[in-house]
RNA sequence: CGCGGGAUGGAGCAGUCCGGUAGCUCGUUGGGCUCAUAACCCAAAGGUCGUUGGUUCAAAUCCAGCUCCCGCAA
């Protein structure tokens, strides 16, 4: 396997654990990763994840802007085995065909469940007991190709889009170690994807970020916990967005949605439609992320009490 | 020069408009109360008020420049 030449394509830090394990234990002879991008209100051009591990270890890098119509670069670099994971774009039938073992890709859920571009975010919004890694063939339609091998991964209570995302890594990573030379040799197996049981986890869009506290509380907090650390839930208080990273939920019944109903020391209660759910950690306008707890030590209760929460 | 918010003891904030050497809630340390406590009471430590310069008898506070942090927009 040392000897085995291999094209890599990836993005962010999700990819990294198994860019790291394919240069230690084969011939990484390329990376492709997405272009530089402008980050931040000084638009510094920031190099994707995958580019700085490439760069550390003097891989070479190609950074298409459209891998649809420019990717002569990789049909030209010798390769037996081309690995994807989180790349970010659509991977054209050219490259699909070029190399001899063919293309395997590391997804991030149990497929075909939540094929897409954010199966962990969906996954702790939907409130699933499990996902895990996929590693698969690649084939022309979005996570689509056959399965070669799974595994599970519970998720635990605590666990949000940041843990999940580190733990499935590595285990992606390591999962792909395991399965690599069966590829090799043939002796892999090749699964057909259910297609009825697909479903799909697309990008997050902007106004699915907000919080309404009409909802259910676990659905409420689901949420919440599969948009922390990023891109994170927000509610408008007053006219100000506030983000909120975490919160636990207690049924009651009689409850006013989206007013607050309880101070605790540590916690802002806010009723939704079966109960209350109490927020523990926030951002509130213009300050940085912090402990509701602390929140709390620098404001009025009235001022809270007074929330007008939209 | 895209728009806006912010920088004050370890944490979160007030004070800034109407200049006069710093306050609140919490944490920490010590003591007390209690069967006990994350509860309560008492006490203590801890701050060049982001940075540089200006105005002034006097600047956290007024003026100018700079740095850093945060959200939006890209």
């Amino acid at each position: 396997m040392k000897d085995l030449q291999v094209i890599f394509m990836g993005t962010p830090d999700f990819s990294v654990p198994v860019l790291q394990t394919l240069i230690k234990n084969t011939q990484v002879k390329l990376v492709v990763t997405q272009p530089d991008k402008e980050v931040g209100r000084k638009h510094v051009l920031t190099p994707s994840p995958v580019k700085q591990v490439a760069l550390e270890n003097n891989i070479s890098v190609f950074q298409p802007e459209k891998i649809r119509v420019d990717y002569e670069e990789i049909l030209k670099t010798p390769c037996d085995i081309l690995i994807t994971c989180a790349y970010g774009q659509i991977i054209p039938k050219e490259i699909l065909e070029y190399p001899r073992l063919g293309c395997i890709n590391v997804h991030a859920s149990l497929l075909p469940k939540y094929r897409g571009g954010a199966p962990i975010h969906w996954c702790l919004i939907n409130g699933e007991e499990k996902t895990g890694i996929t590693i698969m063939y690649m084939a022309e339609g979005m996570d689509t190709g056959d399965i070669i091998a799974q595994e599970e991964y519970k998720i635990l209570p605590e666990d949000n889009v940041g843990t999940l995302h580190e733990k499935l890594s590595f285990l992606g990573a390591d999962l792909l170690l395991k399965t690599l030379p069966s590829i090799l040799d043939g002796t892999n197996k090749r699964i057909k994807q259910n297609e009825e049981e697909v479903s799909y986890a697309y990008t997050i869009k902007r106004e699915e970020e907000h919080i309404n506290f009409v909802n259910k509380g676990k659905d409420i907090v689901n949420k919440i916990r599969g948009l922390n650390p990023w891109p994170m839930a927000n509610m408008i208080v007053s006219g100000e967005e506030y983000k909120i990273l975490e919160a636990y939920f207690i049924l009651k019944s009689d409850v006013q949605s989206g007013k607050v109903l309880d101070i605790k020391k540590d916690a802002i209660g806010i009723g939704c439609a079966d109960g209350i759910v109490y927020l523990t950690k926030i951002k509130p306008f213009g300050k940085k992320v912090m402990m509701v707890k602390d929140y709390l030590n620098g404001t009025k209760k009235e001022d809270i009490q007074n929330w007008n929460i939209t």
